[in-house]
DNA sequence: TCCCGTATTTGATCTTGATCAAAGCAAGAT
DNA sequence: ATCTTGCTTTGATCAAGATCAAATACGGGA
C-alpha cells in the first residue's frame, strides 16, 4: 500500500499526526520510515462505532480527521462519555488485549493506524517513543482530571461554558495568554452527545446554550454554528481560575 | 543513609512498592540496585499538604503506607478530588516541571522517594521501566474515566455503594471473580472527603450511609469501620455490570 | 416546492440532592 | 467528671436539573 520508505524530514509530520505527537518530536528518520510502512488508513461515518468495550484490539493510532468519543453506558442506558477524539489525539493502549471503552465516530472520521504488535516492537526498542507516549498519556490524565471538576461541581452553565472555551481553544489554537476577541467555530458534536460528554439532559443542554445566547455571550448560526464575540466574558462563566498562575 | 547496594531479588520488592509496580515486573538486579541508593522516606500527618498544584516538584515515588488525596479547589472554595493514592500507587510525573494538583495527606503518610532527574536517567535508559511507567498510567487513566461515570451519572447512592465496593476490593486484594461474603475494612477517609471524591455534600454522604445501613446492605462500627455482610448484593446497588464481562 | 424524519427548542412539573439549621457523639484537655 | 472541639447525624426547606410532553426548525429527497 505505501510506497518505498524514505527519509523523512520534521516538515513530513503534517501527513498523519501521529508522527508529530508521538514521535517527530523527538523523530530519528529511519524510525518515521519504519512508522510509515505500517501505516494504514480507515475512514468511518458519523454515529459508526468504531469499536466497543472488552473488544480485541489489533490497532493503535491516531485521528487525522474528524471527531471520535469515548463513552460508557449503564444496562439502564445512563451513557457518559469520556473523551473527546480530536485530529492529532491518540488512539489505542500499547501493551493492553482489549479496549476499555467504546469509541464512536462523532462526526466522519479518518484515523491513521498502525498494527499493534509492530508499534509495541518500536516502543520496547525506542525509549524516545515510549516516553513520548507516556507524556501524551500523562496529559490525557491531566485532561480526564480536569474533567473529573467539570462533571462533580460545576453548574450546568459552567459544564457548557467551559466546553465551548475549550473547543473554541483547541480548534483555533490560540496561545493560552492572549487577550483574544471574537472566536468562530462549528459543534462537532449534537446536543446529546454534549449532554452525554458533560453529565447532563440535552434538554438541559440545550436551554443553557440558550440562555448563554440571550446574555450575549455566544451567537448562533443554524445549530452549530458558534460564534464567540469575547472570549474573556465567555471565560468569566467557567467557574475557572481566570488568571493564569502565579506570575513565577 | 542507604546501605551499599547489593544485588536484590524479586521478594526484595515488599521493602519499597515502587520497585514491585513500576519496576520490579521486570526487574533487572542492577536496576534496583541504583534506585535502591536513590529513595528516601518522608512522613507526612493527616490534613497535611504534600505539594500545592503550581509547585515545582523535584521528586516522583509511591505511597508506602497511608492515604493521599488528589484535589482541585475552585475559587469559591468547591472541591473535587481527583485520585485517591493508596499504598504502591505511585505519585509524581516523569517529564513535568510542576504538579498539576494538589496532594493531601488524608491519613498520616509515608511517601518513598527518589529525586526526578536520576529517575528520568533511569526511564530514558531503560525501556522496560518506561514501558511500566506507561501500562501504569493507562491504568490511572481507567481508573480516571470510569470514575467520570461515576460523577456525571450515578445516583447519590449508586456513588456511594461503588466507593465501598472499590475500597473492599482493594483494602482486601480480593480476586475479581470470587464470590466473596462478609469484608470488613475501614474508611480510609472523614464524610467530608468522601463527599469531595463523589461529588456530593457531607450531609448526603451521611445520609446515603445510614441509608445503606437501614437497608442491611453494610453494619458500622463506629463511623469508620464498614461491614460489609453480603458483597454481591451491595454491588447490585453500585449501578455497574455485576457480570464480569464475556466469558472470553 | 412540499414532505418527512430527525434534531432542537420550549414549557410544565417533579425529584434529587443542596442548603440551612440543630442536635448528638466521641476523644482529648482541664 | 466536665468541657471543649470537631465530626457526624438528622430534620426542614429549597432550587437546579431531570423528566414528561409538545411544538418548532431544519436538511434532504421526491
Amino acid at each position: 500500500m505505501n510506497t518505498a520508505p524514505k527519509t523523512l524530514s520534521h516538515s513530513d509530520c503534517g501527513d498523519c499526526p501521529i508522527r508529530y505527537r508521538a514521535v517527530c518530536s523527538r523523530c530519528e528518520p529511519d524510525e518515521l520510515a519504519v512508522l510509515d510502512q505500517l501505516k494504514t488508513y480507515k475512514t468511518y461515518e458519523a454515529g459508526q462505532m468504531i469499536c466497543w468495550a472488552g473488544d480485541q484490539l489489533q490497532f493503535v493510532g491516531s485521528v487525522v480527521d474528524g471527531v471520535a468519543a469515548l463513552s460508557q453506558t449503564m444496562e439502564d442506558g445512563r451513557r457518559q462519555m469520556v473523551g473527546l477524539l480530536l485530529p492529532s489525539d491518540f488512539v489505542g493502549r500499547p501493551g493492553r488485549e482489549t479496549a476499555p471503552f467504546d469509541v464512536i465516530a462523532a462526526t466522519d472520521v479518518t484515523l491513521c493506524m498502525f498494527r499493534k504488535a509492530p508499534f509495541e516492537e518500536l516502543i520496547n526498542s525506542t525509549p524516545s517513543i515510549a516516553t513520548r507516549l507516556l507524556e501524551m498519556t500523562l496529559d490525557e490524565l491531566d485532561a480526564a482530571r480536569e474533567w473529573m471538576l467539570l462533571l462533580g461541581r460545576k453548574t450546568a452553565r459552567e459544564k457548557i461554558a467551559s466546553f465551548l472555551a475549550i473547543l473554541a481553544r483547541r480548534e483555533t489554537a490560540l496561545s493560552a495568554g492572549q487577550t483574544m476577541g471574537k472566536v468562530e467555530f462549528t459543534l462537532p458534536l449534537s446536543r446529546e452527545a454534549m449532554a452525554d460528554y458533560l453529565g447532563l439532559t440535552l434538554e438541559t443542554v440545550s436551554r443553557q446554550v440558550s440562555a448563554l445566547k440571550r446574555a450575549g455571550l455566544i451567537e448562533l448560526q443554524g445549530k452549530r454554528r458558534i460564534i464567540i464575540p469575547d472570549f474573556a466574558s465567555l471565560l468569566n462563566e467557567t467557574g475557572d481560575d481566570t488568571d493564569g498562575g502565579m506570575p513565577a
